[in-house]
DNA sequence: GTGGTCTAGACCACT
DNA sequence: GTGGTCTAGACCACT
């Protein structure tokens, strides 16, 4: 597993792990099932706190993509969560007009944007097979 | 000038605010030279504290998307400001990757995103004529 | 406000406050829009940590119960928030079970037991008017 | 005997065993002098570690629902245990107030979990005939 | 060895 | 003043 963390985005770290984790599960990178590293190996890998690794975990296992077993560790869920709730749609549809609002300030075409969207998708696709 | 702005939100106020006024000037409700109300008018309009919309003001007049005239007002400014730095373009893929992700999670399909994205673009496309 | 929270417990401290939270929603000590104390005054009224405190917070914003706001503070929700998972029927039948396997044990008659649970609901009943 | 562990569960294995050994006792699916499966048997039937099995005996051993006899095994307890502390029944009406906040918020009326309640007392209520 | 809870304390963003 | 994040470090329960 290898990390890349930014400690100077005003993302939180433990959001970054969150999607990273997210990103290796959808790219394939993690499989159903799979280990992940224990909290203390983590942290010390990645050089932060145990506490802020535990965090991201807890909040992947209250949304069902990872499952922790007393004593045992942190495993991928066997079975993938979709949670289509209204809310998180305005929400989404709310940061995809933030995010056209951006590009046309930094001058990013729609074209570029569209092929950005569709390279993420592709590199996913898998994931369902 | 109508703000919707959501006090729950996690979004900062004063992000909020910018990203009315950045939209309103892509859509063309505001247009260049055009006066914006008085920090004081808007915060009493919106019951909010001047702090906060002086601190979006402050922000968009340091993008250049505002101007402010000593004894007259604040402006939207003449030139569209684009500012195509190559940090920029890397931060709106990384948040073009973790829409993505967040779609794959919401059970939202590549081709609604694509739409929504389109139709962003839509709304502001006479911006540029 | 006023906190009981028993040290010697083995539930968490910070689900302590959960519950006596929801509990003084649903017997009306608690009115949708009130503010609750900061977790600073909270904690140090408790003679507790602040993170503790928050994190009983944060939880009980993520169900819905309580709003923060952004430099302003923590408030009742407005409006109650009923989630009927089917998962979570399960998990209150096998914890009524495990109730009345130590009722068995601890020499509780089922007419105790039903008593004591209807003088539960009696004192909530009221939050629905 | 079948046991049905939930490893992901959040309650600790060895009290998922208790709790099952105590229900079949009150259910009757276990009678007095009734001989257990050994440690080692149980554990390598559950596919769990003995020592996880060896505290879930133990126990039960120390509130007298079983008897261990050297070299000959473990065994129902003849006499039903009564232990009528005042300290549980405290806890116990605890527990009852936390059910009754739990069912308010998943949507459970006062009718049903009564109705669970008397069920479950039903399919124990033949142990102490 | 595994995660869960809690404390003490710092720093930051927002209002 | 408000909550949010993060660190450092301790102790505990479970396997």
């Amino acid at each position: 597993m290898f990390f890349r963390i930014d400690t100077k985005s005003s993302t939180p770290l433990y959001e970054q792990i969150i999607y990273q984790i997210k990103d290796m599960c959808l790219t394939g990178l993690l499989r159903p099932g799979e280990k992940l590293p224990s909290i203390r190996d983590l942290s010390s890998q990645m050089v932060i706190n145990p506490n802020t690794v535990n965090k991201a975990y807890q909040e992947l296992e209250r949304s069902g993509i990872i499952v922790t077993i007393r004593g045992k560790g942190t495993f991928i869920a066997e079975d993938f969560p979709l949670t289509p709730l209204p809310e998180k749609e305005k929400k989404i549809q709310s940061q995809v007009r933030q995010l056209v609002i951006d590009c046309h300030y930094a001058g990013i075409s729609k074209q570029r944007l569209l092929e950005w969207t569709e390279q993420c998708f592709a590199e996913m696709e898998d994931r369902s097979s």
